[in-house]
RNA sequence: UGGGAAGUCGCCAAGUGGUUAAGGCUCCGGUUUUUGGUGCCGGCAUUCGUGGGUUCGACUCCCCCCUUCCCAG
């Protein structure tokens, strides 16, 4: 089987790539550049973006890893499309009050989707995508489902649940039965881990706000019980749930609360004011079930850093409904709701309201 | 310029003769993290409105001044 793996240059990709060869695969390596739309906004030598790398010397030093694994790589670029399908929506989200989660759409529409297709249309030649995510895809009767990877403290399912039934079907997850201790003692061992090879790869390593291009519009923070407290310099500066950065001092600290883009205003509560127990989710994608007919109980998950939290969930009409009976913290609007059962990914969306 | 009260870190606030001047909030740094956020860890007044005085020793007692607030004008 021909497999493109995505590189990044870290250790994970390199892994992936090493293990699909040695399972006696033909491996393309690939790179996709994503930010050459915004180069001026490149706040480090070295910022790199999951394999999108923002600096020729990350690029070259992933040829030169994949020359070590003995495959062929490529480079395309893909900020275009980027900036078209994830960006601007990240823009308009903040803009809106809302918390974008770009990884979850650039994994969807540019990574697992433009990059693959404009791969093809480049002419490379490849049966399955690989990449170094911790996940799993389970096939039962004809159909993929996410689950989550064995290591559960890296699972990457989150960001992955949009994927879809084609994409699932061309994609393969070699280190989501690995935990990340294997995958760094054979990284090790195979002389792929240097200190070069750095771990942590972010969307974006500067400050998000530099993304959204956007001017500050001073209002007001008000207290859920109608005290305006402070001022604020715009509301894409906040996300629901945030406590640092308001800069008032209180006889408590303060959460936001809610965003208000017609008023302009972030509301803000304390802590408890936070607590919420029910979920609306829409853009549903439905992974190892088509629907609901009647309340399942599942995990959800309302962020990607959190323990999975037991809940009861059903379908109205296009929307998933979660009803978490201990209560959950400051679920933010635009941040995706991902159901589990067991390791299955049931659901996800992204969320609309949280109460 | 009559009467009363008060001035301790950016905000709130303990401390009333001998303490390393609590604590909370904000802020800053680190950690966690392929978004944002949370959480966690750490840092943050040699100084108590100013200037004198009493005392072995004062943020704590006394006096002047400055400032603020309340009442009366």
């Amino acid at each position: 089987m021909r497999v493109l793996v995505g590189m990044s240059g870290g250790v994970d990709s390199t892994l992936a790539a090493h293990l699909l060869k040695e399972q006696g695969h033909e491996v393309i390596g690939v790179t996709m550049t994503i930010w050459s739309e915004r180069a001026h906004l490149t706040p480090k030598e070295d910022s790199r973006s999951c394999f999108a790398p923002n600096s020729a010397e990350t690029i070259a030093r992933v040829k030169e890893t994949c020359e070590k694994l003995g495959i062929e790589h490529t480079t395309l670029e893909l900020s275009k499309n980027f900036e078209e399908l994830v960006l601007a929506n990240f823009t308009t989200e903040y803009l809106s009050g809302r918390t974008p989660n770009p990884c979850v759409w650039c994994n969807t529409l540019i990574k697992f989707g433009a990059m693959v297709d404009y791969a093809k249309e480049s002419g490379l030649v490849f049966d399955t995508f690989a990449t170094g995510h911790y996940a799993r895809i389970i096939e039962s009767e004809g159909r993929f489902s996410l689950a989550r990877a064995l290591d559960v403290k890296k699972d990457q399912s989150y960001f992955l649940y949009r994927l879809s039934q084609k994409q699932l079907a061309t994609t393969c997850f070699p280190l989501g039965s690995l935990t990340k201790e294997e995958v760094l003692a054979r990284a090790i061992s195979l002389g792929y881990h240097s200190p070069e090879i750095e771990e942590s790869q972010d969307f974006y390593d500067g400050d998000y706000t530099d993304l959204l291009e956007i001017e500050d519009k001073l209002g007001k923070i008000v207290h859920l019980d109608g005290r305006a407290l402070g001022e604020h310099r715009g509301i894409h500066r906040y996300t629901i749930g945030q406590r640092k950065g308001l800069g008032i001092a209180a006889e408590r600290p303060l959460y936001v609360i809610a965003l208000d883009a017609k008023a302009n205003e972030v509301i803000v509560g304390y802590q408890e004011d936070t607590l919420q127990h029910t979920v609306v989710a829409k853009e549903v994608v439905w992974q190892s079930r088509t629907s609901l007919d009647q309340p399942v109980a599942a995990m959800g998950k309302v962020r990607s850093a959190s323990t999975p939290t037991a809940c009861m969930v059903h379908q109205e009409k296009g929307r998933l409904v979660a009803h978490f009976p201990d209560g959950i913290h400051a679920a933010a609007l635009g941040q995706s709701l991902v159901l589990y059962e067991e390791d299955r990914v049931l659901a996800g969306g992204i969320i609309s309201e949280a109460f």
